[in-house]
DNA sequence: TAACAAAAGGTGTAACCACACGTAAAGGCG
DNA sequence: CGCCTTTACGTGTGGTTACACCTTTTGTTA
């Protein structure tokens, strides 16, 4: 049958595998992350925020290549819990995110155990694998988000 | 600030990265999936139902490499619409998944278009990035799963 | 300046994701 | 045979993801 053949191809699925990397990546991190009580996504997220000091939701989420209405819900959890704030710019449009220091003392916990998880990625897969990895990956952004 | 130096590694943790190129590329492979009404994660579940003729959850999440649960509730959706079906198998444990001929269908009519979205990312990355890419990300999930 | 377009943002809806916990069936063993 | 462990699976809960659609504010232009 025709279609069985074809089927043996999506093995090789770009999507597929960055998805099942992913999904598995995101246990691992999730898993070094648990005495912070964060979320790889969430730590992502207050990383972005610390380093912007303040900025728009939809700059940050620009920044983090993530649908403006993805960031809006993400970022309930860390303002429930008192880490980010989010309030009204000058321009009544805009709504600027900034870390309390509530968010500051958690990401000084979470800081440490996320570099414990990327050291251990990093020497499983090699210095210059990673490299060529997330130089792909950046690529494949790219490739995604042009020609719609 | 000791944070803000340390912040700064941040932009090559390898799961932001990766999390960051699976919601790109799925939006790419899901836009491509449009016209065949599907999402690529459905289209990824559907293939390998179809491939394994015949199988029981536990076992069909371990080939796709997601969590049980997951696929349970990923299912539902194939289910609603006809494409697959569940039913127990003679140990009543066991939940047995199968295609129908709508999904079958529907397979049909997807596969050319996910052969096109595949082909212009192969085409834009290179065959042998792209093979590299694979490498790379299945030892990311072995690396990922081993070491609780 | 009035009208219209662009920018920033939220909500409804629906799907994806997984941990913790619970249930029921099957298998093994004293 | 009865007890215990393992296996297979579902649900509750809470977070992640984004499309479609809507509102408000700002900027532009006829």
């Amino acid at each position: 049958m025709k279609t069985k053949l074809d089927i043996a191809n999506c093995q090789s699925c770009v999507c597929f595998n960055l998805r099942k990397a992913s999904r598995a990546i995101t246990q691992f991190y999730d898993h070094a992350l648990k005495p912070a009580d964060l979320k790889v996504t969430q730590f992502t997220i207050l990383v972005a925020v610390t380093r912007a000091d303040s900025i728009t939701i939809s700059t940050l989420a620009k920044h983090l290549v993530m649908d403006r209405t993805t960031l809006t819900r993400n970022l309930r959890p860390l303002e429930a819990r008192g880490f980010v704030r989010v309030e009204a710019g000058s321009d009544q449009r805009t709504r600027y995110v900034s870390v309390e220091s509530e968010g500051e003392r958690v990401l000084e916990r979470a800081l440490p155990l996320w570099q414990a998880a990327q050291q251990k990625i990093v020497k499983k897969l090699g210095v210059q694998s990673m490299r060529d990895l997330l130089k792909t990956l950046s690529e494949t952004v790219s490739i995604s988000q042009q020609a719609p």
